[in-house]
DNA sequence: AGTTGCCCCTGCGCGC
DNA sequence: TGCGCGCAGGGGCAAC
């Protein structure tokens, strides 16, 4: 569920509410959140135990809070993943995971996940960058983006754009909404052939996903039901300025031609069929 | 080596 | 009312 301006929302709730506090225990109530901790959910919460968290940072849809000694929790969120800053006398959420208390006593942290393709670990020394997201690009809102790296490297994808787009080695922090508005706004069908764009249309193309991202964090991000919201349990209000995502059978913005829908790898993709033209087929 | 497909989970809404 | 099916903001890994 979450991409880039989702997990961002939620890193910048971290910051304020969480970093700065000692993790006094740690519950956890369900193993599979912490699968990848190979040493086991008992040996997850003894190493917490005591710590400090010192920041929230976040590369795409991945976050981390680097603790004192030098090592980092490490959160991904799936499609149904949630933290969430909570009253230790509010009735835990139904889906709650795992559970932090802090030494000082004050609210909780809960990681919240319905379906379990999330997950927590710790990554030893991963306080700058986690060893286990380097093979990870930079997303295109962080200084370490190369514009121009990104261009030439879109540029030789032997697949359609917008299975470019969701590449995680490729860019990071998008995902299937955010691909299909990106790919409206440039007015292009995500099956057009990524190695034959043209230089400006890839710039153009990066610079739509970078403005609709930007957008997306500065309304909280995009809450179409209760599985996404910030820590507080906000929803994000983005949904109302979707152009393409979810809107089949609606006017496009543009040209008023119904939005259509198609499948798209076990998912759905959306788009204009007369601003976003699909491709003829490739000639080899 | 690069690209594609399958699988991991739970729950909800729809049609029969 | 009940059940089966399709679908959902993601990513790792095996198989081509």
């Amino acid at each position: 569920m979450p991409e880039l301006p989702e997990v961002e929302t939620v890193r910048s709730g971290l910051a304020k509410w969480v970093v700065g506090r000692r993790i006094a225990a740690v519950q956890v109530l369900h193993p599979r959140p912490v699968r990848r901790h190979v040493a086991g959910p008992d040996d997850f919460a003894a190493a917490l135990k005591g710590r400090v968290v010192e920041a929230a940072r976040r590369r795409g849809k991945f976050l981390w809070l680097p603790l004192d000694g030098g090592d980092a929790l490490l959160g991904h969120l799936g499609m149904s993943g949630q933290m969430l800053v909570s009253p230790a006398e509010h009735e835990p959420h139904r889906h709650l995971r795992v559970r932090f208390d802090f030494d000082d006593g004050g609210p909780q942290l809960h990681f919240v996940d319905q379906r379990m393709f999330g997950g927590l670990s710790i990554s030893p020394g991963g306080a700058a960058l986690p060893a286990e997201i380097a093979h990870i690009a930079p997303d295109p809102l962080e200084p370490a983006f190369d514009d121009e790296a990104f261009v030439a490297a879109l540029r030789r994808k032997r697949t359609g754009v917008k299975r470019a787009l969701l590449d995680q080695t490729l860019i990071s922090g998008v995902g299937n909404i955010y691909a299909d508005e990106a790919l409206w706004r440039a007015g292009l069908h995500g099956e057009r052939p990524a190695d034959r764009l043209t230089r400006p249309a890839a710039r153009r193309l990066l610079g739509h996903v970078r403005d609709v991202l930007t957008a997306a964090i500065v309304d909280g991000g995009t809450s179409f039901d209760a599985l996404y919201v910030n820590v507080n349990g906000e929803s994000g209000y983005f949904d109302v300025s979707l152009a393409a995502y979810g809107r089949e059978g609606r006017p496009c913005r543009r040209c008023a031609t119904p939005i259509r829908r198609e499948s798209f790898a076990n998912r759905s993709s959306f788009s204009c069929p007369k601003c976003q033209p699909k491709p003829r087929a490739r000639i080899v």
